[in-house]
DNA sequence: ATCCTCCCCTAC
DNA sequence: TAAGGTAGGGGAGGAT
């Protein structure tokens, strides 16, 4: 169970690696775009785990000169964090990750500090990371003073980027201290984008640690992209036969509703005429523009356009239209949908019949990995037969900052990728056609795709619209005729060829029931078959048997497998771990201390083909959340307060359609980074922007839309963020409780199965373009956004807090009173935790409240604080009462 | 040692 | 123009 399904990509996905910097590739996803982009800081943030007693323990010859030394390290620096830290704790010396904890750092390394971060650190001892490795080699410790950072200065291009504006995203960051002899292409970049920056004033308060170290790199949003070239190498396989079946899952299905909209509109005007914010980096804002105008009035101003009203949240249909046109929406509401069908299939199945044994434990396994080739690409081009055989891609538009969702074959072999931006599309490949979204036509094929799935009877597990997981062990070892464990050589052929034969008789049925391709990779378990369907593709299969799994995944680079993205896969080459076969070099110990207990332990099996994770445990969800990035521009805070009101109305849906109610509610924003431009290069895009979460725990569960409305706006309210600088906003429950009813309202399907109902969908449709397109210039590449983390610690909560250990114990906010009246036996309690301020550095702000939490604080009853340390302790319904 | 919270990361 | 969502694994750091 783990129930990781770990969701794999479909392995196609190539690298490139222009070297050093390298790669970006952009990939699309990878990097990306969402989690991705923040990137910049979280990369340095999690770099190393500390297990420093490992460290010690096998550094025990080393003399402790740091003893008595807490070091922490900010920005990009020569040796690496990973390798400072090392070398910091192996030598008897603390390490903090972060600043603003408990303990604090006594020292900070760092090559260069901006002025921005000068003054943060003012009361730290900074210093240059050859006072570790100079002292090191002397033997004793050295004076710090000596190795003073000065001022900016030298490090110069590192310190330049330092303090973050530029983001990008890939490994953009780290190719800049690591490799700088190559920066060439990266470095002029900074040259151009960097500026002075450095203030941020108003509130800087204190930022957090990390932010600086921004990597370089494109920028958020103007990046441009690099070329790459990337390729992969398909492999295929006949496929053959056609096999009846045919179970079907239907989807389809309830929909969703309406909207409520609460959006208000207006907004002043400003007259101004449009300066158009430049869509420079470079004018953007050291200095509020001259012209300053406020972000409000920026947004006014660009809302006086109606039809940019329409598309932003200026529309009081503006979240249900979103939905409705999000392809990522799109793709995790199939998921979730599928997921619950599925294992309401399964569990009837058990019912009905109980017979399935298991097969013994040790015994061989037959997983095949089933997922259609460039899903959306293949499945728009069956209404444009005209274009077969030339490079398409789905976008909504032509414009440069249109995400290509999928993209043919012929388009992957001129660079382009899914999840790329419309510009670096075009700019690899001029003569790309771009197809339309067609959503109800992906629902029907996918709805055929499993229904060919579940004819085979094996356990299935969904991994996607497109993709799924299925275990025909079973089926295979009845055809070999042993039980799985005997290595008779008969058997296991016969084993072999019927998993083939499934393989390719799926393939058949899919490909005849929805014109379409279906790669599948079979192998003896989740990370075999997936890392097989990878050679598969396109429109081929690939078993990969026993005697070639070590030679098969041992070439494969750590990218490859399955939960290594970015982030993992550049710790990993910072230990050596390029290809998957260098990790077999190394102790577990090492591959724990680097990359954390599980994750060691997972590279190592994976390096050896282990992957214990069976198919098909599902659990519980854990939450349920609803957030938008996109389109957000308000003019004023009411807007913003209706706009969290609408998500909440949409939260408290999927609450009801789930069967679960909720006693945690975050909100999650996104505000401009100060020194972002005030128009994203992407259109109506979030931007650079810094990510603030804040949490309630209510006393009771609830999915009540009105006590969600009033919490999330309270918490809104009391971050304390210019209306106009909001970029996204988002609303999660967690803490859930499961109502008894059995399974969640929607999908429902009963039956076993055969069909799988998707909910709604929205229709759509549209036009379709070729290639080039106007403007584009560069384009950035994806990963623009980036979010920083908190930064100020507003206390969010100026209020009444008693904050308390780190949370702050509001009560119900503001409009609470009414609020708590309201539910009498509910919320009362709940306590608010703000996230963000997490750990900044503290030096500065003036008090960070303490965070010690408990486990929750929990608030109390209507208006007054109480204790909370001694709430805390109780749970916290008792503690309302 | 274990649990909890607050993120980060990954996947599609 | 464009529709940059969402769930779950897991790490860091602190409380117990
Ligand atoms: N960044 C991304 C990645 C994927 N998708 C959507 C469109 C894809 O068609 C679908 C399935 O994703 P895959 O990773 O399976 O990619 P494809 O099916 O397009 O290509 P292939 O599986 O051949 O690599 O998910 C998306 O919208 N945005
Ligand atoms: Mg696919």
């Amino acid at each position: 169970m783990g129930s990781l399904l770990h969701e794999n990509s479909s392995a196609v996905r190539k690298r490139i690696q222009a070297h050093h910097f390298d790669d970006e590739n952009g990939d699309e996803y990878d990097a990306s775009t969402f989690g991705g982009f923040e990137d910049y800081f979280r990369r340095k943030k999690i770099k190393l785990q500390n297990l420093d007693a490992d460290i010690r323990s096998s550094a025990a010859d080393c003399p402790p000169i740091f003893r008595g030394v807490v070091a922490h390290v900010n920005g990009y620096t020569q040796p690496s964090l990973q390798d400072l830290h090392r070398l910091v704790v192996s030598h008897g010396g603390g390490f903090l990750q972060y600043l603003g904890g408990k303990t604090d750092a006594t020292h900070i390394i760092a090559s260069s500090l901006t002025p921005k971060k000068r003054e943060e650190f003012r009361r730290y001892r900074i210093v240059k990371p050859a006072w570790v490795v100079e002292s090191i080699n002397a033997g004793r410790l050295l004076p710090w003073d000596a190795f003073r950072v000065v001022d900016e200065g030298q490090a110069q291009k590192v310190l330049k980027f330092d303090d973050g504006r530029i983001k990008s995203q890939a490994n953009t960051p780290r190719a800049g201290y690591r490799e700088q002899s190559n920066s060439s292409w990266y470095t002029a970049q900074l040259a151009t984008s960097d500026q002075a920056e450095s203030q941020r004033s108003p509130l800087a308060q204190l930022e957090t640690p990390y932010r600086a170290e921004e990597p370089p790199s494109t920028q958020s949003d103007y990046g441009e992209f690099p070329s790459f070239v990337s390729l992969d190498e398909p492999s295929k396989t006949p496929q053959q036969q056609v096999r009846p079946t045919t179970p079907q899952l239907e989807l389809s299905s309830p929909h969703r509703d309406e909207p409520k909209p609460s959006v208000t509109p207006s907004r002043s005007e400003s007259d101004r005429l449009d300066v158009a914010p430049a869509p420079l980096p470079l004018v953007r804002e050291p200095i509020p523009p001259k012209l300053d105008m406020t972000s409000e009035e920026y947004n006014a101003q660009l809302l006086s356009d109606p039809r940019m009203r329409t598309s932003s949240v200026a529309n009081p249909d503006f979240i249900q239209q979103f939905y409705s046109e999000s392809r990522l929406h799109h793709l995790s509401t199939w998921k979730a949908d599928l997921k619950a069908q599925l294992q309401s299939a399964a569990k009837e199945k058990l019912h009905t019949q109980l017979k399935r044994k298991k097969p013994v434990a040790g015994a061989r396994r037959y997983i095949m990995h089933v997922d259609f080739d460039c899903f959306f690409a293949a499945v728009s081009t069956l209404k444009r037969p005209e274009l077969r055989g030339k490079p398409v891609a789905v976008a909504h538009g032509t414009g440069s900052g249109s995400e290509i969702a999928s993209c043919n074959y012929e388009a992957r072999a001129q660079g382009v990728k899914n999840g790329m931006w419309m510009k670096g599309a075009l700019q690899a490949c001029p003569e790309l056609s771009v197809v339309p979204y067609d959503f109800p036509a992906y629902e029907d094929a996918s709805r055929k795709f499993y229904g060919a799935i579940l004819a085979v009877d094996g356990v299935v597990q969904s991994v996607s619209i497109d993709e799924a997981l299925v275990d025909i062990t079973m089926q295979c070892l009845e055809a070999g005729g042993s039980d799985g464990r005997g290595m008779s050589e008969g058997s296991v052929y016969r084993e072999q060829a019927k998993a083939d034969e499934i393989g390719r008789g799926l393939r058949a049925t899919v490909k005849e029931e929805t014109g379409c391709a279906v790669s599948v990779g079979i192998g003896g378990n989740i990370l075999l078959a997936k890392v097989a369907l990878r050679k598969a593709k396109p429109a081929g299969q690939f078993q990969l048997k026993p005697d070639a799994v070590l030679d098969f995944i041992g070439n494969l680079t750590v990218r490859d497998l399955p939960g290594v993205g970015y982030s993992l896969g550049t710790k990993m080459e910072e230990i050596g771990v390029k290809l998957v076969k260098d990790a077999r070099d190394l102790p577990r110990e090492r591959l724990t201390s680097a990359l954390g207990p599980k994750t060691g332990v997972k590279i190592w099996e994976y390096a050896r083909g282990i992957d214990r994770t069976e198919v098909g445990n599902e659990v519980l969800r854990k939450s349920v959340s609803a957030e938008v990035n996109w389109g957000i521009r308000f003019v004023d805070q009411t807007q913003a307060d209706d706009f969290v009101r609408s998500l909440c109305q949409e939260l408290h849906r999927r609450l009801v359609e789930n069967l679960v109610k909720g006693k945690q509610l975050t909100l999650k924003v996104m505000r401009r980074s100060l020194d972002a431009p005030l128009e994203p290069v992407k259109h109506l895009g979030h931007g650079k922007c810094d990510v603030f979460n804040k949490s309630v725990v209510l006393g009771v569960a609830t999915d009540a839309t009105d006590v969600l409305g009033k919490e999330a706006v309270s918490m809104l309210q009391s971050m304390k963020i210019s209306p106009g600088d909001l970029r996204g906003l988002g609303v999660q429950m967690t803490k859930l409780e499961h109502l008894k009813s059995g399974s969640p309202r929607k999908p429902e399907g009963r039956g076993s199965q055969r069909q799988l109902n998707f909910k709604a969908s929205p229709v759509r449709n549209r036009i379709e373009r070729s290639n080039n397109d106007p403007d584009d210039l560069e384009s950035p590449r994806r990963g623009d956004t980036e979010s920083v983390r908190p930064v100020p610690s507003f206390s969010d909560s100026g209020h009444k807090p008693l904050n308390i250990s780190g949370t702050q114990f509001i009560m119900p906010s503001q409009p609470d009173p009414k609020v708590v009246a309201e539910l009498p036996t509910d919320i009362r309690s709940r306590l608010i935790s703000q996230g963000k301020p997490r750990r900044e550095s503290r030096s500065i702000s003036p008090c960070p409240p303490a965070r010690t939490r408990p486990p929750a604080s929990t608030a109390l009853p209507p208006q007054s604080q109480l204790d909370p340390d001694t709430l805390a302790a109780l749970p916290a319904d008792v503690r309302a009462e």
